[in-house]
DNA sequence: ACCCCGAATATTGTGTACAAACTCGGCACC
DNA sequence: GGTGCCGAGTTTGTACACAATATTCGGGGT
């Protein structure tokens, strides 16, 4: 049985991996818009009519309004009111945000260390390899877009050895954050991505050992590592009224 | 001191006001199933049938959804295949959602230390107080309804007085927890209400002083003191894995 | 007897119509 | 000339109708 109703106006932005070819309306508001707000189109302070986003992503406002839920309660918009807008997020938070990803991420490499299974460690290790791959060949940058992507299945291989729900979909919400805001402030420094898997691989050693206090500190220390730091900041203290 | 403080999680158990009796249908779904979920109407894995449920809440299915949506998003809510299930917290699990606890409001008290008024740090002791008096009387239970307002009041403070909605948001989420899982392992020690408070206290001193440090490990310990305990573990080791 | 296939049913997904609330602008009255 | 009220337009909220899809049960075939 195959659906004859190809949708009119699938070309669109969607080049979504979908298994069956298809997307769900809902998916493509909820992706769709997410994107739009972390890639910037979507300016912090827009305000997000539903009408328009339904244009916008080819579907009615059903979907567009249940995606705009889902992107509230993920902080990535706001109530105000009666409608809704896009997160803004001034400096101070962005550094908050890191801080609490220090906390969680550093509790989900301990729980990790206990419960991670020999595939998901060769998992990390062969993203860990993938990565080296990257920065070794052509100096370093221009491919920021591919670290990103390894690193973020490393971070959620770690996130998903957890086997905590909880665990999981907190952090999702304290990750999602326009990149406009990390490229600006972190990835600007191409050194970082060497470093950075560095000390992947000191995760990786940590819980491998399995040694949860190990893994909970070099993991926190390592997202304290890529914490934004404030444009106008030229070297030490100021904002860093982070530590245990 | 009531008015100016409203804070976006003091819901907990708390009665809405309805100011003119009405009540939006959308809010009246969400209320409805959230409050049926937290007080173990719906039991864990029940399968939330929107139909049902518009019925339960008497309004129709739009709400419904949308209130279903944020309940995924809140984590109280599984998404399964094509339908909704009421999330299920295995002991383990709760265990996991009060170590987050101690490390993300830990952190919140370390931020609300630098940035708390006078009036807020005023409105905590007199909650401190009203605890106290719930205590005093009559010698320790039987109210355990209402220290849980005013320890989630006394919470809420805490974390509003941050002043970041992403940690407000996310300490929303790791609390959002069915009360019978909080009652059958901590709650039945009455003992708890007075050092309880007496931690409170502490807190409250800490934040005073503009302590951060002292702040995160104070409230951290206070939430760990609360941490429930496998019913058939007697006394030490065991799941005491935290520790920092 | 068991398996596979299909229809009936139940449940969710989507679009749309309509209602209510807010906004903004103009006009009248003070 | 300023202020307040009222109405048009816009936007969100709610309900419902219909479409699509999963599920279950029954029948027929091997």
């Amino acid at each position: 049985m195959m659906p004859d109703d190809l949708s009119p106006l699938a070309e669109g932005l969607g080049e979504s991996l979908s298994l069956d070819g298809i997307e769900r309306p809902a998916d493509r508001a909820y992706t769709g818009i997410r994107r739009a707000i972390l890639s910037g189109i979507l300016k912090g302070g827009a305000h997000l009519g539903e009408e328009a986003l339904a244009r916008m992503t080819g579907t009615s406002r059903t979907p567009v309004r249940e995606a705009l839920r889902r992107l509230v309660g993920e902080g990535l918009a706001r109530d105000e009111g009666r409608s809704r807008f896009v997160a803004e997020f001034p400096f101070e938070e962005v550094a908050v945000i890191f801080d609490i990803r220090a906390r969680l991420e550093g509790y989900a490499a301990r729980l990790a260390a206990e419960r991670i299974t020999a595939a998901e460690l060769d998992r990390l290790a062969g993203l860990i390899e993938e990565i080296d791959r990257l920065s070794g060949p052509d100096g370093t940058s221009t491919r920021i877009q591919d670290f990103a992507k390894l690193n973020t299945a490393f971070h959620a291989t770690v996130l998903s050895a957890t086997r905590s729900p909880q665990m999981q979909s907190l952090s999702a919400q304290a990750t999602a954050i326009p990149l406009e805001l990390i490229k600006q402030f972190v990835w600007s420094q191409p050194v970082n991505v060497e470093r950075s898997n560095r000390q992947h691989r000191d995760i990786l050693d940590a819980l491998a050992a399995r040694n949860g206090n190990w893994a909970e500190n070099i993991m926190s220390a390592h997202i304290l590592s890529t914490k934004p730091v404030r444009p106008g900041a030229n070297t030490t203290q100021d904002t860093q009224e982070t530590s245990t």
